[in-house]
DNA sequence: TTAAAAATCGCCCGAAAGTATGAGTGGAAA
DNA sequence: TTTCCACTCATACTTTCGGGCGATTTTTAA
C-alpha cells in the first residue's frame, strides 16, 4: 500500500515536472493564447455591456367598463362633426322617446312639416333611412341617452 | 520649388524609415496588440452572432373604454308575464336594430304580412302604439339590450 | 288525441312617415 | 351690408306603418 502510494506520487510529480517544462518551454504560445482568450473574453463582455438592448413595445389592452348606470356624457365631438343642430337633437330626442312626429310638432310648438323636415335632416347626417335606424346610431354614439 | 518637393520628400522618408525602427523595435507588442484587438473584435463577433438579441420589454398599458353592455341579462320574468312569444321578440330585436317590416319579413324568411301581425301583437302586449314606443319599453323591461 | 297556443298569411284602409323641392325669416359673422 | 346658416313652413307625392278582421297551418302540451 505504502508503496503503491509512493509510486503514484512520483507519477503525479514527473507529470507535474513534465507539464512545467511544456509550458516553460511553449512560454510565449501560451502568453499569446491568455492575451488571445483574455480579449476574446473581454470582447464579448464589451458586447454584451454595450450593445443596446432591442426596445420592444408591448402594448397591453387594459379594458375598463364604464357602467351604464353612470350618467350620460353627450359626444360633443360626434355632434359637431355630424354638422348636427341643437333642434335637430330635440326632435331626435324626442324621436327616441317614442313621439310621432305630431307629437314632436305640438311639444316643440312648429307645424309636422317642419318636424318631417328636421327629421329628414338628420336622417342625412346620420346615414339613417328611418327613425329607428337614427335613434339606434344616435345612441351608439352617445348622442341620446 | 524643387527644392522645396525633395525636402518634404526627404522629410517623409526620414519619418518612414523612423515609424520602420519603432515597428521593428516593438514588433512583439505589435504583435500582442495586434492579437488583443483581433481577438477582443472575435469576441465582440462571437457575442454578438451566438447571443439572444437582448430585448427589453416595454409593457405600454393601452386603455380601452367599453360601453358597459355588461352582460345584457334577459328579464325572463317581463318577457312570460306579457306573454311575448319567442318570434315576437325575434321581430321585436330587428325592429330595434332599425330594420323596416319589410326588411325583417326578408331576414326571417316570412311575409311582410306575417310581420305586421306579429307587430301589431306586440304593440298591444306592450301597451304601445308605434314601433320606437315598442322599442323603448322592451329595452326599459330589458327585453332586449 | 285533441285543444290551446303560436306562427303563418291575406286584404283593406287610413294614418303616419319619409322624399323632394322650394321658399321665407332672423340672427351672427365676415 | 351682405352672406351664410339654422329654423321655419308649405305642397305634393310615395312608401311604410298600424289597425281591424279573418283564416289556415304547425307546434306544444295536457
Amino acid at each position: 500500500m505504502l508503496y503503491g502510494t509512493s509510486l503514484a506520487l512520483l507519477l503525479f510529480l514527473l507529470r507535474w515536472l513534465e507539464l512545467r517544462y511544456i509550458i516553460f518551454d511553449h512560454a510565449l504560445d501560451m502568453y499569446m493564447g491568455a492575451i488571445a482568450v483574455i480579449f476574446t473574453a473581454l470582447g464579448i463582455w464589451l458586447a454584451l455591456k454595450l450593445t443596446k438592448p432591442k426596445i420592444e413595445r408591448v402594448v397591453v389592452e387594459k379594458e375598463i367598463y364604464i357602467e351604464k348606470t353612470s350618467e350620460f356624457v353627450f359626444n360633443e365631438a360626434q355632434f359637431t362633426r355630424l354638422g348636427i343642430s341643437k333642434r335637430e337633437l330635440e326632435v331626435l330626442q324626442l324621436m327616441a322617446d317614442g313621439f310621432s312626429n305630431a307629437e314632436i310638432a305640438a311639444r316643440l310648438f312648429v307645424s309636422l312639416n317642419t318636424i318631417k323636415t328636421h327629421a329628414s335632416n338628420l336622417f342625412m347626417k346620420l346615414d339613417a333611412s328611418r327613425r329607428t335606424q337614427a335613434i339606434e346610431k344616435a345612441k351608439s354614439l352617445s348622442l341620446i341617452p
